[in-house]
DNA sequence: CAGGACGATGTCTGCGGCTGTCATCACATA
DNA sequence: TATGTGATGACAGCCGCAGACATCGTCCTG
């Protein structure tokens, strides 16, 4: 055993957010990881840049998700409609199984460093979104307020998910990301309305 | 000469900067910064949580004007008025001396590291002025969606600053920041014209 | 003006994150 | 069976960062 378990990367990711979530990030150690997944800390250190980077194991998949959402929305479709779009498809992609997504909230929101990353992370999801914006003939500026933007309320949104999980009262995900959307729409529309020309 | 030579903090967080710019965040060591500025590794992490935080030096007083700005702004303004007042302050303030913004801005630029932590600054100023919001009376989740699009929006104004002063023809910051909002707002506007019941 | 009190700095020491380098191992393939 | 290839282990080392303690300047007090 040891050597050519398969999935090493797997194990590695599932390793790290156990003992994250057990003792912390800052009280785990990178070879401790390693050796809970049989392995070593070089090789951790082989699969995964940092030891941030361990907890974002299947980030490329959701912004792989993203990009092709915003692609795939109607050709009628503005750019607010397109994002919101594909922030309704992850959502219910991470509604299928929300404990992991919880777990990993929970370790992620109470440390800087992988607040941070995470940040990093959304980040890179809207540059992919407003890209993607872009080919749809979206002009650049436009496109990158719409894809922030999106990132902005997905952040406000999942946050409010979370704790709304933690009192048993709050429920679809996607649903409560198209309200915030609409919320975010009413709160310029009232600005229009009562200051026209500010 | 050495010791109590005054304003260490400030020495420091220039070396930094100078360090940083002229041979790259990386490679310039935290013992290298404290040397040219006359003192000790040591007493750099004394000053400075670390590494990078010395390059976010006058966070603080950006962080405050935000929420006097937001506090200080129209009782009738709404939210995203509100907001957008306090980002053309901040953004007056930085134009005022545009050249250490824009040398920091290049040395942020290039590092995945200080992009993060430079995200991070700007999470934290949109949770204290959605807290002033709240304390205009503006419901939480109103409140936290116009703080984080104003960040949102300030992101991809600055960094179309920054390009335009390499071109030499774009200018005023406030109201590009202005324009920016107010182009944000059309886009929700748009689609709620042509797609009201999505 | 002597004698602390106190905060800022220097020195020493050590852990952990992260990397380069090379040997070694499992497996596929001929 | 030999050999190539990619993944892993073993070893060494740098640097970020922090704890502990000595030292130095300044200021306050008697």
């Amino acid at each position: 055993m040891g050597r050519w378990e398969p999935n090493a990367r797997g194990r590695l990711a599932k390793a790290a957010l156990t003992l994250y979530a057990e003792q912390g990030f800052e009280q785990t150690t990178a070879a401790e990881i390693a050796r809970s997944a049989g392995l070593t800390e070089r090789t951790f250190f082989r699969h995964f840049a940092d030891k941030r980077e361990v907890l974002f194991y299947g980030s490329d998949s959701v912004l792989d998700l993203l990009v092709q959402a915003v692609a795939g929305a109607p050709p009628a479709a503005g750019p607010i409609d397109a994002v919101s779009a594909a922030l309704q498809a992850v959502g219910a992609v991470i509604q299928e199984t929300p404990e992991p997504a919880r777990l990993r909230y929970a370790v992620v929101s109470v440390n800087q460093e992988l607040r941070e990353r995470e940040l990093a992370k959304l980040a890179e999801f809207a540059a992919a979104m407003a890209a993607a914006l872009r080919d749809r003939g979206v002009p650049e500026l436009a496109a990158s307020l719409a894809a922030e933007t999106g990132t902005a309320v997905y952040r406000v949104t999942f946050a409010r998910w979370i704790a709304g999980q933690a009192q048993l009262d709050l429920g679809d995900l996607p649903e409560l990301l198209r309200e915030s959307m609409a919320e975010l729409g009413d709160v310029f529309t009232d600005r229009l309305l009562s200051f026209p020309a500010s």
